[in-house]
DNA sequence: AAGACCGGAATGAACGTTCATTCCTCTATT
DNA sequence: AATAGAGGAATGAACGTTCATTCCGGTCTT
């Protein structure tokens, strides 16, 4: 029972923290989700905002392993481009939450150093796996950062749009839009 | 001095909510920014929920105007595509803190059935839009909100790579950004 | 022309409430 | 009986909001 009410407090806390952000959920709010008393938060964190660091740190690091897991190492580059936007998709339907939460908390006021560059290693391993396909001659002459935008950014907003239940996430319609990133990247 | 006042506490709350969001941002906070007493704010606005309200369909009113400004009804889909991503692009850079502040608050529990239906409104306008080149057969076929994800999406994140100063905007990496998005959506 | 007066705008101290955090009691285990 | 874990009442700070008071520009009276 004992490391399952720090995982009960974890869990509470990013739906209540997806839902109203940090500064809209109360500690006694979390509690509650938890259905633990309020005090007892304090006995597995020093206070909330070590609680949210802790909570970001663990949803970045889970979103990376879910990215690396099965990378096709030996694969060509296009299948390995494959791989990271199927990847990417893959946590936002699987944790929903967490891919909202970390978000809408990666430029907030109360992340601290080592959250940034936990998030910032993450953003690295994507940057580093673009650059290899511009070396490779495959991409067109932009920044890495710019095919982030568009891959990052288009998975972002796509997320939202399943969430809102404006579109229903199918096979045909994901393959769809993979194929629209990879000609938006590739060179000619 | 009167209608000044009014635009002052809108411009500081605008500045705070962006950085620090609703929930972050304290009306004493927004007092000292707009250089007023805390007071003086409430003879303005009933009370917080309806300042932040009023700000974000101000936000989005302005929004839809940039995005609707010399709009070339006359010309063909691909040059009212480059303008309108042109617009979007345009007002990100001219408005950060708007554009931040209204994306950031989109799916917030403090907007009323107002607020965001004037934000559908505007998004349907791109919506259509997009319906037009898909119904004359020039874009691929996803279902528009598939568009809008990769086209908003990328500008969405493009814009925080701005701001955080990890890209410099030039005509030039805009140009190839615009041009990827195009190949993107657009068919063949 | 000058002083008295008026009314709305502005203020910030003060209110009741709610927050994050602490502390003390109770329970369960040994 | 002793200890550790948990809960929730208690606490002081800070919140959104109100309100008694001050301020200020214009108008009336003489």
């Amino acid at each position: 029972m004992a490391e399952n009410k720090h995982e009960n407090i974890l869990r509470a806390a990013q739906k209540l923290f997806a839902e109203r952000g940090y500064d809209g959920t109360t500690v006694p709010m979390i509690a509650e989700e938890a259905k633990v008393g309020a005090g007892t938060i304090y006995r597995y964190f020093e206070n909330k905002q070590k609680l949210v660091n802790e909570l970001f740190r663990g949803s970045v690091a889970q979103f990376a392993a879910t990215l690396q897991a099965g990378f096709p190492e030996q694969k060509d580059f296009r299948e390995k481009f494959r791989h990271v936007f199927y990847q990417l998709i893959r946590y936002s339907r699987e944790q929903p939450e967490a891919f909202r939460f970390i978000n809408a908390t990666v430029n907030a006021y109360f992340l601290d150093e080592q959250s940034k560059s936990d998030f910032e290693g993450f953003m690295d391993f994507i940057e580093r796996h673009l650059d290899e396909g511009k070396e490779a001659g495959l991409l067109r002459d932009l920044p890495s950062q710019a095919f982030i935008a568009i891959v990052y950014g288009t998975i972002f907003h796509l997320s939202r749009t399943f969430e809102d239940g404006i579109l229903e996430p199918d096979d045909e319609l994901l393959a769809g839009i993979e194929k629209s990133c990879w000609d938006a990247i590739s060179a000619g």
